[in-house]
DNA sequence: TTATATTTGTGAATTCAGGAACAATATCTG
DNA sequence: CAGATATTGTTCCTGAATTCACAAATATAA
């Protein structure tokens, strides 16, 4: 309720308590306990009970958690109410197999932008978008409303890149790029870096 | 020195002070110290000790780590010194892009197989991987020593084709599918869920 | 209504990761 | 060689995240 500080971890977690909940809803099960929502999510129940209270009383001692409240009530915490737009920088393998996914509906995302360097992409049309020069990302970004960057171009344009976006007031970044970005505090930047999760089960292999 | 449990975040790391230490053999750097490790890292100096102190002792006082040396240890320890075989399944836009990928050479690791349950894509060669048929799935991650298998199915199929590399004696699974797989003990799963790192951005936009 | 069974929300205990600090050890300097 | 300097490995500490555990609240059964 009061502002503590919520863990990342929490907030991730919310989004698959989010998903569970919404099947259930569309069964028509009214409602779950933290333990059953636990079990179905792989996670204990005092986990489930501990992270949604960060936010507020959902649920009724002895019978548990009514399905579409808390639907509801997720949906308004995490921002699900409404649609933000987001830019792709980089239509390599990556960022065009990010252009092609039909999924970012559902997440309440539209790509409304994407851009590369590489002229034998530029004009190009990628899953609907069409492939603009870098060049134009601040006139587009601006006119187009983006919200969130996502960087899907090499190590070492990656810093330029997000500077650029920064420099557009995007404020939400996901960086494919194996590098550690710099950005001022207001920015909220998410790494995904596949190399290192891929290199990191051969460890496992090896012990 | 002793098995006491190693945080994820430390193997992760590992990796990086490799590469880094890489570049310093090759530059005749013959020594260095954790403060500049971790200052090349981004990374505190107390953080480089404590991680490489979890597998042994290869520091000098005085004078630092042997590059070389601290390179040879840290090949070993991550499995870096041989090459392991990877099937992807699931060749839509993201196994697709990961067939393509070049850099798996560099992590040590090698695309041996790509499946998936789609005609119109079986048979087809992908970054150099002919597509094969779901069920050929079984003879050939036996025949090609599979060691990592990348899930990169739908989340509804992908409990099942857990089931089946892991029948197949595969111990290491990368999953791209939004659920959370359920494994045996001895299996060791890394999930990468682009949804959810996504949507995560968009709680903190709405907050 | 009363007794029993569920289930929440949360304070307390525990576990865990990371950083500070320092004794022990090695190197360097003159 | 002796004193000054550098640097490790590790113990202790701190803060954060998770789990435990239980009083309070509600539901169910008789």
């Amino acid at each position: 309720m009061a502002d503590k500080k919520i863990p990342e971890g929490t907030i991730s977690r919310l989004f698959v308590y989010l998903r569970e909940i919404s099947k259930l809803a569309e069964l028509n099960i009214r409602t779950i306990s933290s333990a059953e929502l636990g079990e179905r999510t792989n996670l204990s129940d005092a986990q489930v009970r501990r992270d949604l209270g960060y936010f507020g009383q959902f649920g009724v001692s002895g019978s548990g958690y009514d399905t579409g409240e808390l639907k509801k009530a997720l949906e308004k915490i995490l921002g699900k109410t409404r649609t933000w737009n987001v830019a792709v920088v980089g239509a390599g393998h990556l960022g065009a197999a990010l252009l092609a996914y039909s999924g970012f509906k559902n997440l309440g995302l539209e790509i409304v932008a994407a851009f590369d360097t590489d002229e034998k992409k530029i004009g190009k049309e990628l899953g609907g978008t069409k492939v603009q020069s870098l060049d134009e990302l601040p006139k587009t970004v601006g006119k187009k409303k983006v919200a969130i960057g996502i960087i899907a171009v090499p190590a070492q344009k990656a810093q330029e890149v997000a500077d650029k976006l920064i420099g557009c007031g995007v404020e939400c970044l996901l960086n494919f790029a194996p590098i550690s970005l710099n950005v001022p505090e207001n920015v909220k930047v998410k790494d995904v870096d596949l190399s290192r999760e891929l290199e990191t089960l051969s460890y496992y292999l090896a012990n």
